[in-house]
DNA sequence: GTTTTTGCAAACCATTTGCAGGGTC
DNA sequence: GACCCTGCAAATGGTTTGCAAAAAC
């Protein structure tokens, strides 16, 4: 059974047609997506689902860890598979091709405390992004900048 | 003259009513707001701007680095107030009271850099926002989470 | 059988755009 | 006077909601 599955039943929540399809679309992703982009891959497939069906599946998901959220350099939300399991990470996403890695703690710990010892604030919460090229996309154009 | 003023100047853009009625709406606000913020500050001063002057004009003052969007935990579109001047810098957002404090690169680059290596990628950007308790707002509810 | 979920359509909200008139340099 | 900027209203795009029917437990 699969992961989102897995996290549905766990979590009490129906395991139904519409999730189903939802989950399956989302593995069949590279990268990050919208939620736009999934009722294009829904229709494509000739599986009618609704719209807001396909948003309250995104945020259901969401609240299981299946995938999480990531606010794009322009703005757009969009939504990355997720490994339930980690714990705290953060997500590196490719501009040329949008696929995203997950990156563990790299000393971003060290940063907040700094950061908290400077303003007296008590952080609670930090959102880290990155942006870049993966090692493919690097290879693939070693000097252009787009894609 | 105020910096938002002289920052229009420098640029070679127009200073006009509107957008010397904007700026001091910005500089009335406390911690984070949104464009729908401002149009209601405005309709409350009786001073009537388009809405679209109004989103205008924040892209443009954020093209100037007189405010900076951040995107809060909710997804909402917010803007702060921003120091022109300092060059790199993050936010702290704070939860109670919605103030915002700059912070100068804390050792970040260190963990981009750390990153960088674990996963190969070569990081172009990245956007860092910190979220917690301001030290007033410490003290005034030293125990409850909400304000 | 009870409760949750879906689909639809309409509502909603934030943001953008086209364009004619008005203001700034 | 030329060009930039504004306001308006309409268009747009993304997301939410109410509700009755359908599905899951």
């Amino acid at each position: 059974m699969d992961p989102s599955t897995r996290a549905l039943e766990r979590s009490g929540h129906r395991v139904t047609d519409a999730r189903r399809t939802i989950a399956s679309l989302v593995d069949a992703r590279v990268g990050h997506f919208t939620a736009a982009d999934l009722i294009a891959d829904a229709r494509a497939r000739r599986q009618s689902i609704g719209r807001a069906t396909i948003f309250r599946s995104l945020d259901l998901f969401t609240d299981l860890r299946v995938v999480e959220r990531v606010d794009l350099p322009t703005g757009e939300h969009a939504y990355v598979p997720c490994e339930p399991m980690r714990q705290h990470h953060h997500h590196i996403v490719c501009s040329g091709c949008g696929r995203t890695t997950d990156v563990a703690d790299c000393g971003i710990t060290a940063v907040t405390e700094e950061a908290s010892r400077r303003t007296g604030y008590r952080i609670d919460n930090h959102r880290l992004e990155l942006f870049g090229l993966c090692p493919p996309c690097q290879a693939r154009v070693p000097s252009d900048p787009r894609l």
